[in-house]
DNA sequence: GCAGCCGTTGATAACGTTTGCCGAAATTCA
DNA sequence: TGAATTTCGGCAAACGTTATCAACGGCTGC
């Protein structure tokens, strides 16, 4: 069985277990030809350390929790992925909870989390405002990250991608194809995710035309609601739906082909996230792309300097990435002007 | 700060920290009134267990290792969150550790959990071959439940989909169609999942047509493979592509749209898991749908029944699951019969 | 009324590590 | 060469919980 203890070593290789713990931890200098010793004794007998009394020892369980809302929605997946590769770099596990966007579940995982004494919390907040009470208890706990959505002003640092960058990304690249009758549709949800894009379409949709920052549909980030939509906004004769994410976008393009409206002859379809679905689309959406791994790094290089310095509350962070603007057909050239086929470009931001 | 513990809800209480375990773990029988002065003070306190000294005494976590190859892959994200939600259900918690499909990686991470002291593991092994040393040598450990793909016989438990029903009820829908001229585009790869279902095809697509086990792509469970092999098979004049699973068929579909041919008119395509991505490409694609919950829930069970029996090693048990036939578009009357419109019928097989 | 029993409770010893402290040996410096 | 300083290793005390054992009541039953 698993039962080799520091106290086996120690008696195999002839010294004590502090010894031991001191060469296998490093954590002090120790003779050259004792730690060959231990270290060989330790390898024989398939030495491995009891995390459980490491941590209840030194008070650190080098495992970080990952709490988020919805692991089906297809753009955690990539994150999460991102996210584990960076944490076990660094040795640490993640311990993973789905709260299925129900605050109030959210509110218990994290519970269970600090009560398993995780040294840190990632978490992808489900509702702006009904989850910001468990988050900020859990941030006076541990240090504690947001990401992809914010939880009010002040509760933690935070990561995430740059918004109102990325729809003016679009709207910019919309305008440069002459679209002009633009239309929106959002989520009216409180996710600041949602917020942000909607803010960002209102400042700068104006210039196209006049009239477009009053061309908003709002529901969910769901295909559903982007079928639904279309049928909202029909009637203003638009030549291009912004979508707020690319679920939205997919249920749109549905419905317009379903309509018989051409893609995009007649009206351009836009995204934002980039998840696996845009690319595989037919025709693929033109969204803006999340940098996923930077992201990833960004929230574990911030839980690392937390946790370095403990105690020592520095300012907090709100860290925001560009992202990029990926090119498909959905937004190739209108009715009147096609032009060369120029799919999959990606174009980073300024 | 979390600094509560057992003496101080002793001391609050006016009794001993015996008494107060005894109370809040309920594993032995205690005065009432004692007991609800007992529950009174931790309420009053805060009082949080302190899992790692738990962990350490009882030597169980309340800790599942949760292994996987791939969380990008559209199909894991489902079983994931039932997974987690099932485990959770049973006040366990989940360290999550996706491989990226590399074996050495695979068994590092399962090296870790088992240093982590994990209750039980559920592993996804990334290759049937060369996961297996692995894979054995935990499950010597703990006890292991492997999903969704084998790893060679008598190794652990296992809860997976049965492939070659799957399989079936695909060919009998095809053949009911009226299609004859079937070409498989599958996968070579050693994981069971791949094996079984070419397996499957190689036996019962000989009622359809004499040829029509010959005619076999073998390459990856990749869109871009599905592109390709249908380059590879389209000499045959198909009039109907069996997918080993969803995203061949999406990249078939799509090599198929380019070619100019009419799906389901002229060629009828189908995949097999039912990801998102099957239900919201166009057409819809008719698969094979996973019992993602159950197998969840099966895979928790056969984790729990183990872990109630500590070293009965009762009999190995290789759990296979029926799935359901979801017909959609991809499938549907060929081009001369073309019947009244039928989308999204789920058939559980019988 | 006394022996014996059960139901409750309190001390106390683990569980396997890390770590502060101290002594012994080895090294340096005057 | 003696004292000061460093280096190295051991002892033992934590960390917070659970489990074992004994003690102390108040019972029942004869």
């Amino acid at each position: 069985m698993s039962e080799i203890t520091l106290r086996d070593v120690a008696r195999a290789s002839g010294c004590s277990v502090a010894t031991v713990s001191r060469v296998l931890a490093g954590t002090r200098p120790v003779g050259a030809e004792t730690a060959r010793r231990v270290r060989e004794a330790a390898a024989a007998l398939g030495y491995r350390p009891n995390h459980a009394a490491r941590a209840l020892r030194s008070r650190a369980t080098g495992t970080v929790g990952l709490v988020l809302p919805q692991i089906t929605n297809p753009f955690y997946p990539a994150l999460v992925r991102e996210l584990t590769h960076a944490l076990h770099a660094e040795g640490r596990a993640v311990l993973l909870a789905d709260c299925d966007d129900d605050p109030v579940a959210e509110a218990e995982y994290i519970d269970d989390l600090l009560s398993r004494r995780v040294d840190a919390l990632l978490v992808i907040p489900a509702d702006e405002r009904r989850s910001r009470d468990a988050v900020a208890a859990a941030a006076a706990r541990v240090p504690l990250v947001l990401m992809d959505r914010g939880c009010g002003p002040g509760i933690a640092d935070s990561v995430a991608v740059d918004n109102s960058a990325g729809m003016a990304l679009v709207l910019d690249h919309l305008a440069a194809a002459g679209r002009r009758r633009v239309c929106f549709l959002g989520a009216d949800g409180t996710a600041s995710a949602a917020a942000e894009r909607r803010a960002a379409y209102a400042a700068g949709s104006g210039a196209l035309d006049a009239a477009a920052p009053g061309r908003v549909a709002l529901g969910d980030f769901s295909v559903e609601w982007g079928r639904a939509a279309v049928d909202l906004v029909w009637d203003a004769r638009p030549d291009a739906l912004v979508c707020a994410n690319d679920l939205i976008a997919v249920g749109a393009l549905q419905r317009l082909q379903q309509l018989g409206a051409d893609v995009p002859g007649d009206v351009a379809v836009t995204g934002f996230d980039d998840i696996p679905m845009a690319a595989l689309s037919a025709p693929g959406i033109t969204t803006v792309r999340q940098p996923v791994a930077e992201l990833a790094a960004e929230a574990t290089q911030l839980l690392s300097r937390r946790l370095a310095a403990p105690g020592t509350e520095g300012p907090q962070r709100a860290i925001r990435l560009a992202p990029e603007l990926v090119v498909r057909e959905s937004s190739g050239p209108g009715a009147g002007e096609r032009g060369a086929d120029e799919a999959d470009v990606a174009v980073p931001v300024s």
